[in-house]
DNA sequence: TAGTGGTCTAGACCACCAT
DNA sequence: TGGTGGTCTAGACCACTAT
């Protein structure tokens, strides 16, 4: 292997400048292991610490993951998971009988599992409140936290609120909602999914969030926040997505009005 | 200032605890600024090295930015700017004057800015080329790039691709684009926007993009790509739209296929 | 000029992983 | 057991900011 000079000044950089050449040339590959930050140190003249930073610059970028005990390995390039706003379009669901997630599953051949991580009655966060309008002083919603995994690979974090009052007695207090899921208890409630709103900002993830989705770190978070409106134009439920952002791109397709 | 013992068991997460209680309780506000590096190291009795971890790890976290010889402060939390799917809506323009980057800059009470960078015919880049419909071979398309700021602060870098054969010996090559903007030259050559599909990824910006968009460490980028659509259903403008997470949302609403 | 963050050195010990 | 990353110490000099 031939580390070339780097163009940056500062020995750091010139280590990181170095070794993104070798990646970006396809000399390191994806899953090849980066020299030691003791033999970079030492090919480069410097303290450990500087090729250690330099390790750092370029984890930042999310182009290397260290692993504790192993080494510093380039990062495979996935294939991303698609998500949009055809996800509720009630067609797709009959003429193939998956739900969107599973659909997309499907569509890259991996086993699609979702784990209910809890199910409980609470006082909304503000924002979801904001939507729902609905208090944040009661437990006025339903909470369900759900994990969904792709070959037992965390994929997305999912939490859906809906008012105590629509969800008091019926299938959406237990694990399984039964026949059309959450959507279908919503309906015998007289709430018909007419328009969706999605709300999409991008994050660092909390410590939570990172371990759950075993997140790298340099790599964000998309947080997707959706209001479901029925056919009166009220908002009646309110879910909460978070993908890594490495995993997972949104596409929207729509129409222009004249 | 009372800095209570962090829970944390290493002496870098102890102070990082403590100071982030600072922050969320409020006794620390935005602007204000941390004690410095030596003397956090002083008061946890650390070496210098050792706050300065824990300064890294609150930057990670986008809770405080560090100034060169100023010093470490506690982050703003400002107003985030929205855009969605109802940006080319074609009412809201003629029932305003403006285009969707001035009517957002309006509503926030900030004066927009537009400043176009380059114009320049070149080979696309994969992802465009892909959906243009174009060799990545020849120079096949126009590119005009343009910065976008609310008071003079960047908000988003805004790169748009025309087929060339589009473009050649139109307004769509020079600076000045004439009455309707790009959009109104395409329709000029008979392509009239009518659907559009915007695919959204997040990442932590390039270099350049982190240096133009002032992005302090810790906060990632959106990036939109968005295609045009005629009444054809044939691709004929391809933009990338690069935000700072921390500054823009994104906003859609669509109906829902019964 | 004094104080700040930015970077670097040359060590040290620990936790984790493979053999 | 040896190699790896993770963290820490106790210094040093530089670049930038304010006075």
């Amino acid at each position: 292997m031939t580390l070339s000079e780097g163009a940056g000044q500062l020995p750091s950089r010139r280590i990181a400048d170095a070794v993104r050449e070798l990646i970006t040339s396809g000399e390191l590959a994806p899953g090849d292991k980066l020299p030691s930050e003791r033999e970079l140190a030492r090919r480069f003249g410097t303290a450990r610490n500087t090729a250690r930073e330099a390790v750092r610059l370029l984890t930042e970028e999310a182009l290397v993951t260290p692993v504790h005990g192993k080494g510093v390995f380039v990062r495979e390039k996935q294939r991303l998971f698609r998500w949009g706003n055809d996800r509720y379009s009630r067609k797709t669901y009959r003429e193939t009988g998956l739900t969107p997630f599973r659909l997309e599953m499907k569509r890259q051949g991996k086993r699609a599992s979702i784990q209910a991580v809890a199910i409980d009655r609470v006082a909304p966060p503000y924002d979801v409140a904001e939507r729902l309008g609905v208090s944040t002083d009661e437990e006025s919603v339903i909470r369900r936290l759900n994990e969904y995994h792709a070959d037992d690979e965390p994929v997305q974090l999912v939490t859906t609120y809906i008012r105590w009052s629509d969800a008091e007695g019926t299938l959406l207090t237990e694990p399984k909602t039964g026949p059309g899921g959450i959507h279908g208890r919503l309906e015998d409630k007289g709430h018909v999914m007419t328009t969706g709103r999605d709300e999409i900002t991008a994050r660092m993830p909390t410590h939570n969030e990172a371990q759950f989705l075993q997140a790298p770190s340099g790599v964000p978070v998309l947080d997707v926040l959706h209001t479901s409106f029925d056919q009166d134009g009220e908002p009646f439920e309110v879910t909460r997505f978070v993908h890594r952002a490495d995993r997972s791109g949104l596409v929207y397709t729509f129409d222009v009005e004249p």
